[in-house]
DNA sequence: CTCATTTGACCTTGG
DNA sequence: GCCAAGGTCAAATGA
């Protein structure tokens, strides 16, 4: 929530999102190979305009990641209301390609390293048009610090874009990435794949050291926020942007992105491309109906830790108590640098009992906000509990430590 | 001439 | 095994 608000009240409309990106994101916190944040003046021949987009809007825009993230094997026992992406990771980044006009747009290569997509929006460019001539229309990758050779095209079923396939220059590197061209040029879909096993290519600039990843993972609630509010503006594809945002809006409440992220992949999960491969997922049905206006990260890994240890801190999930008129909520998340460390916090009072069919379960813990206790039950200790009641919005704070892992 | 891109054909994968 | 779709190859093309 602070998060939220101190980006919302930053007034860095103009802020872009590499420079957001490179705020959140240190070099220590990114993970090997993680590229940073470039000034496209380097460009490495990728769509070096295609990322540069601004944004007028007070909010910098970006969804977040799913609840992939935190979802390691025994991680979040309580409910396991997150839908499992396993390998894949789906990083909602809506418009948080936005921001600003000086900033180029990059690719979370790094999030390369273990596979990352994005999707950005075609608004947001539009948007961006002003200050950025049509350089964007250029066929080529972003750039995102190294050097791509396209080796395919082609015209993907369900996508009213054509699919462009690139791998890395770098001799033996097995990293492959797809990006999917609006008509106009922009670029709707990015899919890393694979691992660098090489540094980035020295001559990028190092401008921005942030890593677009990191930054959108830093700063989840906000990017969900201005996802859900604002960014129903693409000239196509409304429908299901509607429907997207319909699950990713709600309420302008930044709390919404945990549930948020829930449901985008459970939707995701209902409706599945047939004819896709396992390999990707995706945070919508299919691209001829999803609007260009929700870019996105997708990740796609063999690791869960190289993506957990990214120096942030994810939220799982978001989870409300489903008590008639009881607005109790709480959140769940992970501190990145400990990843056996887990922070619940809880927001609201119980204005009800706890149901008879959970007495004496680790729920009759939640009372309400201010008996907090094993929420998560399992092994977790509790290591510190700030109870912060406000007439406004009573939150209790509970942070759990050493999580038992497996 | 060199190198990157284009593009149709071919291969792979999954239902 | 067949089919459809995604992914890759590689010759053609262009800068």
């Amino acid at each position: 929530m602070t998060l939220v608000s101190s980006f919302l009240s930053d007034g860095d409309d103009c802020k872009s999102f590499s420079q957001l990106l490179a705020g959140a994101m240190s070099p220590a916190a990114r993970p090997p190979g993680f590229p940073q944040l470039e000034d496209r003046s380097s460009g490495d021949g990728d769509d070096n305009s295609d990322f540069r987009f601004k944004h007028n809007r007070p909010s910098p825009m970006f969804s977040v990641p799913s609840p992939g993230l935190l979802d390691s094997p025994g991680l979040f026992s309580p409910g396991q209301l997150l839908p499992r992406l396993s390998a894949h990771h789906i990083f909602d980044t809506a418009s948080a390609f936005t921001s600003d006009s000086t900033a180029p747009q990059e690719m979370p290569s790094g999030a390369a390293d273990s596979g990352v997509a994005i999707k950005e929006s075609s608004d947001i460019s539009h948007s961006d048009q002003r200050s950025q001539p049509s350089s964007f229309t250029v066929d080529k990758p972003n750039d995102d610090g190294y050097n791509w050779r396209k080796y395919g095209q082609k015209q993907v079923k369900g996508s009213e874009f054509p699919r462009s396939y690139y791998k890395c220059t770098h001799s033996n590197c097995p990293v492959k990435k797809k990006v999917e061209r609006s008509i106009d040029g922009q670029i709707t879909e990015i899919i890393y794949k694979g691992e660098h096993n090489h540094e980035r290519p020295q001559s990028k600039r190092a401008k921005d050291s942030g890593n677009p990843i990191g930054n959108i993972q830093a700063n989840p609630d906000l990017a969900s926020r201005v996802h859900g509010g604002h960014l129903n503006k693409s000239k196509k594809g409304q429908e299901s942007s509607q429907a997207t945002h319909d699950h990713l809006s709600g309420t302008s409440d930044s709390e919404e992105v945990g549930d948020a992220e829930t449901r985008v992949d459970e939707k995701d999960e209902d409706q599945p491309d047939p004819k896709r491969r396992n390999t990707e997922v995706r945070s919508e049905p299919a691209s001829s109906h999803r609007t260009v206006t929700e870019p996105r990260i997708i990740v796609q890994t063999t690791s869960e830790v190289d993506l957990l240890d990214d120096g942030y801190r994810w939220r799982k999930s978001y989870y409300k108590c489903t008590f008639p008129a009881c607005n109790v909520r709480k959140h769940v998340e992970r501190a990145s640098t400990d990843p056996k460390a887990v922070i619940t916090t809880y927001e609201g009072k119980h204005n009800h009992d706890v149901p008879a069919s959970k007495t004496g379960s680790h729920y009759a813990a939640n009372n309400n906000a201010s008996s907090i206790r094993a929420v998560d039950a399992g092994t977790e200790k509790i290591n510190k509990m700030d109870l912060r009641n406000s007439d406004q919005q009573p939150v209790a704070r509970l942070r759990l430590k050493e999580e038992q892992i497996t």
